[in-house]
DNA sequence: TGTACATCAGTGAACGCGCGTTCACTGATGTAC
DNA sequence: TGTACATCAGTGAACGCGCGTTCACTGATGTAC
């Protein structure tokens, strides 16, 4: 019987994300608390520190949850349709769902910053790597005669640019558009930019 | 001798929004602290709060004066160039070259964020929406049969796609394209957007 | 299986610090005559 | 122009609070025999 103290730490971990995500997901990154999470996952504070080194760190582990998420949502937009232009459209309309429908964990994913010297660790670089590629194998049929260093770039403005068009309409703030009319307009978006690689 | 305590005021007002911009140019909004302000504007803390609500309206003002900024930068590009093609071009390439050459306070426009209740006061809003303007004028040239209100949606949706090319290129992050090419791959997605209104 | 001891997870009150904001006071500007 | 008083800008030490993190302690799990 000697895994138990291995299995309710790891228990404990789980809690600890959990109850993280939660909070972040009902309060936003900005108002997440090591107490309040401790509360919610049923723990003294100081138990959070014998698991996670910091709080960021559990913030790290949550967000890298919401990119296995992502990934899902992706994959199965990149199954959903059969042309590379649907595979497209398919995943920029999933992409503005999956951030309308989980607003406060998606923005973490990018409003969550380290302190100073500490870069993010490789292991959740890596997480964002992998989902690069489903833009990329969609884009590559497009544009056959790119290698594969410049359809990885292709790929990383392509998302950038998707992913501001998605950020400033749902953060609001001054460039704000009606909801209802953003995934038209994604849409459209996508569809003129593609009939420009057309025409190149 | 009656506007010496009102020149004296608007002075002390003018030196505390330039030395938080400089903190801001240099170190960031997060850094920013009242007690710094000040003593870089060489006055006490509590003069901040005789000219100023708070911090962050101090902050407000320093972004409205990057927009006047970004907004002459906006109005050179447009002059440089004939064709509406070529001024959308220079109106992405300049936005990217002020925010590469004026990081932080450009950043600032949008980490910026009011405490809860407090929606960004109506002057500012409005000064973001003549920034808009600047696109709309050749878009229009590009797609005459839009309408006023289709082209305001459209001027957005343009500039979210370029901030979000500009945005995640900078701030780095996991999707960091190498700086040199950043430019380059800017002008070719213009030139693809435009490339696909063409054939639409 | 049972007992004695060792280890380590889990606890939460207390520490410490950063920082926005205030407020009783001082001194400069303005007004009245 | 000069004097006395009033007003208000400017001061900065002190307040207050939020919150991440620690650490001496307790109690549960594991080990030895």
């Amino acid at each position: 019987m000697s895994g138990k103290r291995e299995a309710k730490k790891e228990a404990l971990r789980q809690a600890i994300i959990n109850a993280a995500r939660q909070r972040i997901a009902e309060s936003g990154l900005d108002e997440l608390r090591a107490r309040d999470i401790a509360k919610d996952a049923d723990c003294a504070v100081g138990s959070l520190y014998t698991v996670f080194s910091d709080v960021d760190d559990v913030v790290l582990h949550v967000n890298s949850s919401t990119l296995t998420q992502l990934g899902s949502v992706m994959e199965a937009a990149s199954k959903s349709a059969d042309s590379p232009q649907e595979v497209l459209v398919a995943l920029a309309v999933e992409y503005l769902k999956f951030a309308t429908e989980n607003r406060n964990i998606w923005s973490a994913l990018f409003n969550h910053r380290l302190p100073e010297g500490a870069p993010a660790p490789e292991w959740h670089v890596a997480e964002h790597l992998v989902l690069m590629r489903w833009i990329a194998i969609p884009l590559a049929k497009l544009r056959p005669n790119l290698d594969e260093k410049a359809l990885a770039v292709q790929s990383r403005i392509l998302f950038a640019a998707v992913h501001g068009i998605v950020s400033l309409s749902l953060e609001g703030r001054f460039v704000a558009v009606r909801r209802r009319d953003i995934e038209t307009q994604l849409i459209q978006f996508i569809n003129d930019i593609i009939r420009g690689f057309d025409k190149e």
